[in-house]
DNA sequence: AAATAATAGTTCGCATGCTATCTATTTTCT
DNA sequence: AGAAAATAGATAGCATGCGAACTATTATTT
């Protein structure tokens, strides 16, 4: 039987995918510091760019799979360095709109550049079957565990 | 050309695997909460066990894939608890030897039935060279990014 | 229409990783 | 032998995720 902890030296599979992130995170960290912005930071400018202006931050959250609260602080900080406007959104006052300034314009155009540059070094080893695989694990291990967890929780 | 980013509601390949191991620290979290056991907490008991008694810590670490004070912060928990015990190294008076108590190993037990149950089943849907070929996909990965760390920083 | 429930966002505090810095040793170099 | 460098661990503070609890609204139920 293959389980994840059958050799402690070839350690777990979810645990070496943490460890994975670790690394990226650090590397995106490193290559962002000469613009200012952090690896959690990045993020949110790409995906407001890609979901387009005048979303609420209830649905940004969902996009990048965080809740609430960890997007509000982000996002605090993208504010104070002028790259997102926040206002609230007329139709439901609860609700906040955000909008790409024009620097947090520029900023994705140089986010996408030094993220490509990274992601395409580190899978260049990579042909597109095997990342196409990749995912496909990734895809059934993220129902799995979602169902598992669901199951556990009912 | 396949980058990460290739498209955003199929995220970043890293990324997602930073989400997998989210929840699965989420789920781990609360199966351990009756043990009054922080996700964190229980691995450092299950490479203790493996490794042996009378290891250092800069060992432990290394095991774990973490850098020292994060494991000096966990290890300070889990000998308030009683698990585990800290001595002086005599022959090097710098480092401390760590050992299970029995407490400690029973804990080691109680652990591996739990987490052994929670792997077994999420990965109930994928067979052995499924598993493997995740594995493998993980290593060259952690490879590769080592490799291209080194570059950056070269 | 009023009461209740649900939703959007914020704030607070926890958990866990890290780096940088400090102390106490040990090792290495001259 | 003595000075300098390296090493083990601890401490302090940052970053980022989370859940719980709060406020202000909107939606639903009665």
């Amino acid at each position: 039987m293959t389980l994840l902890t059958k050799k402690i030296d070839k350690q777990s599979l979810l645990y070496r995918m943490g460890f994975l992130t670790r690394r990226w995170r650090q590397m995106l960290d490193s290559a962002f510091q000469s613009l200012g912005l952090t690896d959690a930071a990045w993020r949110p400018l790409l995906h407001l760019h890609h979901l387009g202006d005048g979303i609420k931050q209830k649905d940004l959250a969902a996009s990048l799979g965080i809740e609430g609260p960890s997007l509000t602080r982000i996002l605090d900080q993208l504010i104070a360095k002028g790259f997102i406007e926040r206002v609230e959104d007329a139709s439901d006052r609860r609700a906040k709109l955000l909008t790409l300034s024009p620097q947090g314009r520029a900023m994705v155009t140089e986010i996408t550049g030094k993220v490509s540059a990274l992601e395409h070094d580190l899978l260049s080893t990579f042909d597109d079957t095997e990342i196409e695989q990749m995912s496909n694990f990734v895809e059934r291990l993220e129902k799995r565990l979602q169902e598992t967890r669901s199951r556990l929780k009912g």
